[in-house]
This record gives C-alpha cells, structure tokens and sequence, in this order.
DNA sequence: TATTATGTAACTATTATAGTTACTGAAAGG
DNA sequence: CCTTTCAGTAACTATAATAGTTACATAATA
C-alpha cells in the first residue's frame, strides 16, 4: 500500500468543519488540529471543493466551510475526492506475452480490483459525516 | 494507497502454478512470466507459503506448487498473506489533543477502515483461484 | 563434485507523498 | 490607500516504501 493517508486527513478536516457549523475555518488552523502543515490542509481543499464538498473564501476572514449539510455527504464521497480511484496496483512491468497466464491475466485482474473497490465504496457510502459524528460524540 | 503491487504478482504466480497441475515451477521460471526479478518472486514465495498456500522445494529440480487444491484458495487469502492488514494509512503525525475531534478520532477512523477492510475480504472470498483461472480462460 | 535450485542479507534505484518555503492575488478594515 | 490576513500555487526537500539487483550460503540431485 503506497496508500497515503489523505483520506484521514480529509474526513478530519471535514468533520471539524462538521462541527463548526458553517463558520469559515482557515486551513492554519485546520492544520493544527490535524497536526500538518497548512499548504498540505490547502491541497486537500482543492480537492474538496473540485468535489463540490467544501466552498472556501479567500483574503482576510477568510476559510472553509461544508458545501452542504453533513447529512448529505458520505465518506464514500470524500475518500473518492481525495484518493485515487483504485486501491491496488498491477504489474510495474508488462507480464510475458508468451505465456498463456501473463498474456490475458491483467484485464482479469482489473476486474477483481474494481470489485473490491466497489465494495469499498458500498461500505464507506453506509456512513454520513453527520453519523461519523455521532459516533465521535459518544465514542 | 502506498500499495504494492505484490497481490498482482501473487495471484499471478498462483494461477500459473495452478495451471501447472503440481508441477514445481522455478522462481526464474516465474520471474520471466511476470516480468519481475527471481528473488522479487522467491520473497513472495515466502509469504505465501508461509501462510501454506504454496509448499516449495530446494535444490537441483526444486520450485514451488500449491500447497492445496485451487478450489480451496480464495483471493481473499492470497491477499491476507502477502499485504499488509489495512488498506488505509492515519494520520502520520499525532492529532492535536487539544481539539475536541483530534483528541478523538483516531478510534472512530480505525473502525471505519476495519469495515472497509472487512468488505475487501468478502469481496475478494467470492473468488477461488480455480474460479479465477476459469475466468482467465473464457476471457 | 558439479549443477541447479531456494533462502537471505545487503544494497541501489525509483516513486510517492508529506512537509516546507516563498511568492501571488484576493478580500477586509482601518 | 495600505496593511493584514487569508487562499492558491509552484518549486523544492525529506522521508519512506518497495521493486529491483548482487552476492553468497545452503540444500538437493545426478
């Protein structure tokens, strides 16, 4: 896995503006509470905001907020805006063509690995940022 | 995803052993199909049978073949022997505890990710090895 | 005893990503 | 205006993971 970890910082970030109702939050402070650098906080809002989850303003007062409530985002959502669409990698290097396994495995195993990836997004989509809040409450 | 590309050369390396009827097969006889290096592979090997998925002999005429019908492996259990336990990575750096979410969180995430993880498994028990060499032939 | 294979340590190269610095441009308020 | 405070962004550094490689010990076979 040269899996990141964006997807925790992500749901962070958004859970904190979950609970900061609407008031813009600036992305240094946003990088307190994650405990990161406010440029990484910035990139991620990028991201965030291309999804339509978050809206920012610039210059003094500035910040970010939820682009809507948090009963209508799934972390589904978030973990596709933030992190590349598939959790696996194939082969760095193309498999033999002479071999009857190596010739026709990739576009087989691309189908298992979008399975799985749909499975996680089923799972992820379960769960609301307003209900990933709840359970913060009464962890 | 830091991920590896080791699950694809696993189940690579598992159908052409399967394909291989018990026949032992030589690291560089797998290294050349998968187009990878024979210790890339024997490291693999390793894990594998580790996880007693393959059984491996040393010396002059040596190889590797499968500890087990194909009917019996899942990719699910490939994956478990080869790649690390969870999909997803947290926070590098410790949240600030001072934030009601920060000081929180990191629970509630692992929960989330061990749901996710769970879902890959099931995913990826739907499909036996010899299930997956089926499809590889009627691609 | 020569050959062929696994097992394994140690190293290099590559790649991804978090983190950092430095700057531009936008909004707000004196 | 002009200063301050913020997002946006490019360019760079540091770090970590991993594939690939080299080299060698050990085991089995003929």
């Amino acid at each position: 896995m040269a899996e990141s970890c964006r997807f925790a910082f992500a749901v962070h970030v958004m859970a904190v503006l979950a609970a900061c109702q609407g008031d813009l939050c600036s992305s240094t402070m946003l990088a307190r509470t994650v405990n990161t650098h406010p440029v990484v906080i910035r990139r991620l809002l990028l991201d965030l905001r291309a999804a339509r989850l978050v809206a920012t303003e610039r210059g003094a007062g500035g910040g970010a907020r939820l682009g809507r409530p948090a009963t209508g985002i799934t972390l589904a959502q978030i973990y596709a805006a933030v992190e590349a669409p598939c959790l696996f990698r194939t082969h760095p290097g193309q498999p033999a063509k002479f071999c009857p396994i190596g010739c026709r495995i990739v576009p087989v195993l691309d189908r298992v690995f979008a399975r799985a990836n749909r499975a996680v997004a089923r799972e992820l989509g379960r769960l609301t940022l307003a209900g990933f809040l709840r359970q913060l409450r009464h962890d």
